[in-house]
DNA sequence: AAATTTGGTTTATATTATAAACTTGTTTAC
DNA sequence: GTAAACAAGTTTATAATATAAACCAAATTT
């Protein structure tokens, strides 16, 4: 009746930090911050839980001499979306 | 851009509570560990949780000899259902 | 009368989310 | 030229959550 939901997922954070990279192709550390209202601290830790999974990944370069960190969403990362959303519609579509 | 999500709903087992109270108007204790597969201390909590904000009625009487718990929604958490719903599809729906 | 079942509740623990504090380097103000 | 403020993050500590294990009271079965 009811799927588990991806506990990777289902947390606000991740789950907006890869909304916005399924419609993004890429994106900057400090886009995310300005999208999501996020801590910078608290978007690190659930980006880098969104790598180890390999749901995203993560490039590290420099934009002149300050860092920047690039993020992009994987194959893995559209599945995992793509199976949560379905099992999601489980719990929200009214009735049985 | 990203609403929040209701802390209160945005639980795996809390979530699939109200979806099934939504649709059926009353439920009992016995129903929902069966429909949810969660276990019933577990339930237990979630179920107190949700009275405490009032997004469900609880009431404990006796089938026969043996207690029994029935639960429905109350319009507060209807609303809240409908609410959190609303503020997911900003996250779930493709592209801007 | 001991063991099992029903219908739960309470408590303990493991996991999460989050913010605060810190780091490394850069730019600006004095 | 050096102290203060800023950029872009990371690490660490704490608060909140989810969850299961243990427990309880009464009823039933063996």
């Amino acid at each position: 009746m009811f799927q588990n939901l991806d506990p990777l997922l289902h947390s606000q954070l991740r789950l907006a930090i890869v909304s916005l990279l399924i419609s993004v192709e890429e994106a900057e550390f400090t886009y995310i911050k300005e999208k999501t209202k996020a801590t910078a601290g608290n978007i690190s830790v659930q980006i880098e839980k969104l790598q180890e999974a390999e749901y995203i990944k993560v490039e590290k370069t420099f934009k002149g001499k300050y860092p920047l960190t690039k993020c992009s969403i994987t194959k893995k990362g559209i599945k995992a979306f793509e199976a949560y959303v379905k099992a999601l519609q489980q719990y929200i579509q009214p009735a049985t």
